[in-house]
DNA sequence: ATCTTATTTAAGATTTATTCTTATTTAAGA
DNA sequence: TCTTAAATAAGAATAAATCTTAAATAAGAT
């Protein structure tokens, strides 16, 4: 039905990988949320309508899906890897209070020209930018507590 | 004798923390490293003169140094943590390959203009770049291993 | 210099994220 | 429907990091 699913359909099929019920339903949840869950987070949601369902078929699916370029991948507390169906190319604010994650957007940043050391270094693959901070939800509670 | 450990003594007492040879011999390992030891590297690198100490007691100083700002932490490949006692501001470069971590600088970065999403986000803490790629090295040995 | 005490340590147990092993099940082509 | 290689569930194994506890020790007090 929804072109998302053909195409997880097709990029098994170029990949000689069976689509099981229990890909899909995890690639369901995985391009369903909005918060960059770990791979904890969606076993407990696939569990909801797959009782059955083993963690390490998440992580090996998560896993493939990544290595297919579908979903991105990442570490920010170094405890547990956390997934995200955003594959446009993005930069990350994290707030050290929560521990939420958001993307965000930054063409300009691309403009500017990196330092030589860098330039020469080897071949660059990707250029990303981490901002660390207190979010406002939490700068808000952290007020109303005081 | 050397400043750095008179540092080291000063902020301990003003923490109110014992200066222990364990600390010391610790600190001294971390400040002569020059490629972002784990603290098994840490670890091993003490036990040569010091074979009785624990690793936990690695990991418990090396996190207080850490609280201190006395040195960072990286979490790079989630699988390990990896120190620097290089506390200027400084960026990332990665290797990919050989999974080697070069320090950066790079003023201009700070300069231009974040988005407004970013700017409203709470209060920032820290902007850090972090480039990945193959290094020369690594580029070198593909080349003749073809 | 010795005593006192709260901290720190070593050692091993524990926790937690992730991966591995193996017997069973299943997708997908024949 | 049959066949078979790949995927799965379940539980064991691994590895980084933390916790527990009894013994050792730094640093201030005597």
């Amino acid at each position: 039905m929804d072109n998302k699913f053909e195409l997880l359909k097709e990029i098994c099929k170029n990949h000689g990988v069976k689509l099981t019920y229990q890909k899909l339903e995890i690639f369901r949840e995985i391009i369903k949320a909005k918060n960059h869950p770990s791979v904890e987070d969606i076993y407990n949601r696939v569990k909801v309508n797959m009782p059955t369902i083993s963690i390490d078929t998440v992580y090996r699916s998560l896993n493939t899906f990544y290595s297919w370029g579908l979903i991105s991948k990442v570490h920010i507390f170094c405890d547990k890897a956390r997934f995200d169906s955003n594959t446009r190319l993005h930069h990350h604010m994290l707030c050290t209070e929560c521990e939420k994650l958001w993307d965000f957007y930054w063409p300009e940043f691309y403009s500017i020209e990196l330092p030589a050391e860098v330039k020469e270094w080897g071949n660059i693959e990707g250029q990303f930018v981490e901002i660390r901070g207190i979010c406002r939800e939490c700068l808000k509670e952290s007020e109303t507590s005081r």
